[in-house]
DNA sequence: CAGATTTGACCTGA
DNA sequence: TCAGGTCAAATCTG
């Protein structure tokens, strides 16, 4: 059992420093003029380091009380294994009704830019159905609640409830619940980079929202219309945390290559939803570099509530669209540092 | 007529 | 016990 556990450090260990090592690789690609090919099977080799770590990680957290969760979060991350569906499958009615305070959850406020005052015409870029309304004890406005339209079709477990701000009318509050394990999960991410290559290479192609705002990621791989406020994830129930204290520099690497964006959907909804639903956040808008940080919590009890305020200015580094920084020795406490650079 | 919405009843969890 | 969440029949809409 032990030697399982030290066996399984060191495989993430050296996935981790493989990461660290191809992403250097990768800066001094950067800097030289080789060719966007091999930037590209470098950023491949990063991503495939870190979903290895991150499977290695998600073993040692089945184990721990919830786990299941976590590695269907996992599972889905490293690219929908079956596994993922099979545990997805086995939420039966009775299942996703007990667990209903233990789904993933977690809110954002939206600026209701739509003028239509509708709270379901926010378009993140699902399909929602409304299945109730309820007056909220305290609450001026009534919230409604939206499940998935594949729900029965394809057992899609996504929720949300969206609820108007009593202070600011025009603001939103959406509470997403679970993930999309629907088809349209994945059409999301995938259509969100053609449709800006769509609009580049076209320009007289005119999409039906043309006049938006050009349409932004959120941490379910959402698209929000509106103006985002703030985020805040909610009730991880996780039992161990497994990350430290995190800082991540980040940039958009383009569009050619969104399918493997770091991070994707699942693993986010776990821990890094929060800190990765910044707005300019793999924004195909704004390639600008965004440095964003997490604090993961490492106790039972002060778990829940991770707020942060996503940046409403593009302040940014210079860094050019096919950035992309790794400073472990900045990202990681003082021993883990000393890991990766032995 | 199929799919979405509304709304009162019912269920769950704190 | 009660507020929040979900169900499901009735109704609406394209």
């Amino acid at each position: 059992m032990e030697e399982t556990m030290k066996w399984g450090q060191l495989n993430l260990m050296s996935e981790l420093i493989q990461g660290k090592e191809f992403a250097e690789q990768l800066c001094s690609h950067l800097s030289s003029s080789s060719s966007l090919e091999e930037k590209e099977l470098l950023l491949e080799k990063i991503l495939l380091s870190y979903e290895k770590a991150l499977s290695l990680l998600s073993v040692g957290e089945t184990e721990v009380t919830n786990g299941k969760m976590m590695m269907d979060s996992l599972c889905s991350f490293i690219g929908g294994s079956p596994k993922s569906e099979v545990l997805d499958q086995d939420f039966n009615h009775k299942d996703s009704i007990k667990k209903r305070k233990t789904m993933p959850r977690w809110t954002k406020q939206v600026k209701d830019c739509s003028g239509t005052g509708l709270e379901g015409s926010q378009d993140d870029g699902y399909s929602w159905r409304k299945y109730g309304q309820k007056d909220i004890l305290g609450s001026k406005f009534p919230r409604g609640y939206y499940r998935c339209t594949h729900r029965n079709v394809q057992g899609c477990l996504a929720t949300k409830q969206v609820q108007r701000s009593d202070e600011d009318p025009t603001i939103l509050e959406i509470t997403y619940r679970g993930r999309h394990t629907c088809t349209q999960a994945s059409h999301v991410k995938k259509t969100l980079p053609l449709k800006r290559k769509v609009i580049e290479n076209n320009p007289m192609q005119k999409h039906q929202d043309h006049d938006q705002p050009l349409l932004e990621l959120n941490p379910e791989g959402f698209l929000n219309v509106g103006a985002e406020v703030e985020v805040k994830t909610e009730e991880f129930d996780t039992k161990e945390k497994i990350f430290p204290p995190f800082c991540f520099p980040y940039a958009s690497i383009g569009s050619e290559n969104e399918d493997n964006l770091l991070f994707s959907e699942p693993l986010i909804e776990n821990h890094f939803m929060g800190s990765l639903s910044s707005p300019k956040f793999i924004s195909p808008a704004t390639p600008e570099t965004n440095i964003f940080c997490l604090n993961v919590q490492t106790s039972e009890s002060d778990v829940t509530d991770t707020v942060i305020s996503a940046p409403t200015s593009v302040t940014n580094s210079p860094i050019t669209d096919l950035d992309l920084l790794i400073d472990f020795d900045s990202c990681f406490p003082p021993n883990e540092s000393e890991l990766f650079s032995s």
